[in-house]
DNA sequence: TTCATTTTTAATCAAATGATTAAAAAATTT
DNA sequence: AAATTTTTTAATCATTTGATTAAAAATGAA
């Protein structure tokens, strides 16, 4: 029986170069060269290791949904805290999490959008719109309102500035720094604004 | 000198073909024989109307930039209407473009991150962002945040929807009736949240 | 060391893809 | 109608790209 080890480093060097190049570019115009080159390996090292494209582009995208829906799945399903403690909590996290990884939303959304077949199952979004306890607390603060009114919203302020930064960057308008500094200042401001739109 | 008018209709077609297949995949993903497919016509005749796929692509951007920002730019540049007047314009003209237009904003945001020096020059965001007339009426009404805050919401509840669309669709929680009804209500909750923001 | 196994590389393949070409078909002009 | 120009088509090119292969290099076991 042979050795069936696998040097974990040029492992991890290709998958971190994967996520970089999957993320910046997306699946379609990310060449299976652009990753090998990225890594600094051989291109043959990368179907030696992960088989395909596909593959490999399927192992980036399941860690990247599990970041997206990650952080805010616990928070939103803890019936121990309420409502405005959960928002609290989810603002500030989500947007670290954001701020580690800003093209982490636009490529979800557009991967999601080019090839929706393959991620139907995999997304769990349908229970945090429906089942959650969340839910169940802004239908009992504003009753008359669909909840994913208020999902969206607090999602969308938190997300947006997110899927708009290549814009503000091709602009000129903003630099690294003063757009992390609009997003500390949205730590607060969202968590206020969401309380004001749940208490009218 | 021979004839040079072109059958505007076949150029049409192509160009209709080409909207709806880069709307739907973006650039990398198309090819060219699926816009010709699309259109029902010989490849050969995209090249001979259009010179090559890039050049049809930016026609097609540049189209779907100007939907994307020429809806707002001539309100928010209005010095004769209140800043309460804009927003109660804005939401719904935008809300009804995106409508016709769903998958606009995905298609315009990630075709920016894909390649963003193409994009530097053309989107005249930066003038709507520092220079328009509700830039100047928001630092009036709350000259302590930064006015990007509030654009950044005002667009992103609007945009956001549209952008998680596919998410919505992959997991099958909404179908195309109560997505639009879950929009025609946002028209008004959208001015009231706006408003109670600027109030607060 | 020797030998088997695992990892890495260079070369190459086959399919896909953007684009061109030359000829046919259609339309327009004279 | 004849001639010229414009439009359309089928065939083909050259390049790119995901993947494979066979051999070399490195690693570990005996």
């Amino acid at each position: 029986m042979a050795k069936k080890k696998i040097d974990a480093s040029t492992e991890e060097k290709i998958i971190e170069a994967a996520r970089k190049v999957f993320t910046e570019k997306g699946y379609a115009a990310t060449r299976t060269r652009d990753i090998a080159e990225e890594a600094g390996l051989n291109l043959a090292l990368l179907n030696y290791y992960f088989r395909s494209k596909e593959k490999l582009f399927s192992l980036v995208m399941a860690e990247k949904i599990g970041q997206l829906f990650g952080v805010i799945a616990p928070i939103v399903n803890d019936d121990k805290t309420s409502l405005q403690e959960k928002i609290e909590l989810i603002v500030p996290a989500y947007l670290n999490v954001l701020l580690q990884n800003p093209g982490l939303p636009l490529f979800v959304l557009s991967e999601i959008r080019n090839n929706p077949e393959h991620f139907s199952n995999r997304v769990q979004a349908g229970k945090i719109l429906t089942q959650s306890v969340l839910v169940k607390q802004l239908l009992e603060k504003q009753p008359n309102v669909n909840p994913l009114q208020f999902i969206l919203n607090l999602l969308g302020m938190c997300i947006f500035p997110f899927v708009t930064k290549p814009v503000f960057e091709a602009s000129g308008l903003l630099n690294k720094a003063s757009f992390n500094q609009l997003i500390e200042e949205r730590k607060t401001l969202i968590v206020k604004w969401v309380n004001l739109m749940l208490d009218n």
